[in-house]
DNA sequence: CTGAAAGCGCTTACAG
DNA sequence: CTGAAAGCGCTTACAG
């Protein structure tokens, strides 16, 4: 974090290190692109003399010239749920790691704002784009981007029938699995907390439904709460079925932090999950382990879905031709002490 | 979310939008800029051409012209901790609302790794910097920064002596303030549960000390539980002193995930924060409201701190003269159901 | 291995 | 209000 002289003129341009160094513009730009044409004795003298100088290279300029960008964007909708953040933190590692840097917009599940911040990422001249799209995102995106020309994956949440990069998680099978293991437990009224509308909602959901089915159990649609899929809508949601008359006892979640919130509810009401009821959520977001109790939960393994995306766009940018890349992450059942 | 060519190709300039337009290149610049000198029928002209033609502005090329840049940088030390997450995330909105585009960079707390993307984000020529500096990071910072002319804030941490703008809490106050209340309650013998080094952390220590000296409690050494600001570091904390001899009955704590993490442990020993022992959080964070159960905390107005940060970024970016701005948000005792 | 020259897509005085 | 010209800081053939 030191530099030469320590205030380092903006305006020093390679002409400058060319005159320092006594060769021509030519040869510096080769010498800082790690050219091997150049003998190593000049390299030496031309690096030697950017650094005396306080030289700091032009990136703007380098990729007009070269028609390319190293920056990629990633846009996220809702940075309030630790699972896309852990997505988000993975994702920048690997691309940060392979020389990019990233360019990050929150949507707040804000379609407007997603629209706004991908025009904008787009007159950057991104060299791609991962995005786990806001809820309601149209289903015409992935085709734009691809008219856009910017190499894109989706995370999470598809789009549609059209033919597009995606990284997402088996959400049937997941809660098909945290279903079947609470009615192995023995359990019989068992809940499903949380989540609204969406295509992921609706796998989640026909999970749920199948194991019961697979039981013989009738789906009681009274044990079906739906709610915005954070703490806030996960207590709610426990609380309303606690409140029932034919109580539950256990539940499935949408999603981890809908669990969390139903903890809380159980909490509310003196009630301990894993004694008095049985909870299993969904994701592995790192909270789970060190909730209270700690969460029983369906792994989708976060961070590996956030490394499998930005590795699917390295690949694409690296060629557009490839075919159709997609990944369903196996979720694995977690036992902790929530059931 | 659509454009009028599906295809729209890169490679279309201004030249292009001037010729269907049937005026000059400087016109284009100008109407795209929102100029004023050009007559409002010209300027719909040119605007329906570049739509038509599926024109997409370059804003590096502008940029490169301009010495100007549209770009900020955000870095932040720890997104596994909710507060920096929301911290990023009002700071992030404040920026895009201002027309800005955010590079953001996880550093993990890694000092090299901080160290390579304030490297990268230079030579990005970003506008500005927002940083919550990486644990260990040389006090040299803020002048490197000012030696690059990049204007820039620092978060939360701050980086010894030098004249930088920051944005900070007043943590002894905030711990003496907790300390207190817990004093006033009764208790006699208080924990101080996670953290590890850093100013923050002695400001923190020092207002629990000032506290107690102020009640004539006598400081006891083995009640400050010195471990990793984390969930599994308060969890570890709290568990360590539930099996010394002498066991609190009362903790303050680092900060909330710590204190999250406290949460865990009275739960593994069947106790219930509230009830059973008093425990406070530092940070009220969004998770704080519906943990189990609800967390009272220290509110250092964490969104708000977000966006004063990115205030004084962008009035620094504005007029680079203006003198050193500094806030330290007031903390609130935010009472809920753990004391 | 090195140098002179053109050009990436814009903006900005400067004339008209 | 509009057009011709120079230039931002690089890269990349092309000669030598």
């Amino acid at each position: 974090m030191t530099t030469r002289s320590t205030t380092s003129k903006r305006g020093l341009t390679i002409l400058d290190v060319a005159q320092a160094a006594g060769v021509s513009k030519s040869t510096v730009s080769l010498v800082l692109q790690g050219s091997p044409l150049i003998r190593e004795e000049t390299a030496q003298r031309v690096q030697e003399a950017a650094w005396r100088l306080g030289y700091v290279y032009n990136r703007q300029a380098a990729d007009l010239r070269r028609r390319s960008s190293n920056t990629i964007g990633v846009v996220i909708n809702d940075l309030a749920n630790p699972f896309f953040t852990e997505l988000l933190i993975s994702v920048e590692r690997k691309l940060v790691d392979a020389g990019y840097v990233v360019l990050m917009a929150h949507t707040h599940e804000d379609v407007d704002r997603q629209r706004k911040v991908l025009l904008s990422m787009r007159e950057q001249n991104t060299a791609g784009l991962v995005i786990c799209p806001a809820q309601g995102t149209p289903l015409t995106l992935p085709r734009d981007l691809q008219g856009w020309g910017i190499p894109s994956v989706i995370m999470i949440r598809p789009l549609g029938e059209g033919s597009y990069d995606f990284v997402g998680a088996q959400n049937s099978v997941g809660l098909q699995t945290a279903t079947q293991h609470l009615i192995a437990q023995g359990h019989k009224r068992i809940g499903f907390l949380g989540g609204l509308s969406g295509t992921v909602y609706k796998e989640r959901l026909a999970g749920y439904s199948k194991a019961l089915k697979k039981a013989k159990i009738p789906l009681d649609e009274k044990l079906i709460i739906s709610t915005k899929p954070n703490r806030e809508g996960g207590r709610e949601a426990l609380t309303r079925l606690l409140q029932s008359k034919e109580k539950p006892t256990a539940a499935v979640c949408y999603n981890d932090i809908t669990a969390l919130g139903a903890l809380t509810a159980l909490g509310d009401h003196h009630l301990r999950a894993g004694s008095d009821f049985a909870l299993i959520g969904f994701d592995n977001i790192l909270d789970t382990a060190q909730s209270n109790p700690p969460l029983s939960t369906i792994d989708i393994h976060p961070a590996m879905l956030g490394e499998k995306a930005a590795g699917m766009l390295l690949k694409r940018i690296e060629t557009p031709t490839i075919e159709r890349q997609i990944f369903f992450s196996e979720p694995d059942l977690l036992l902790r002490q929530s059931c």
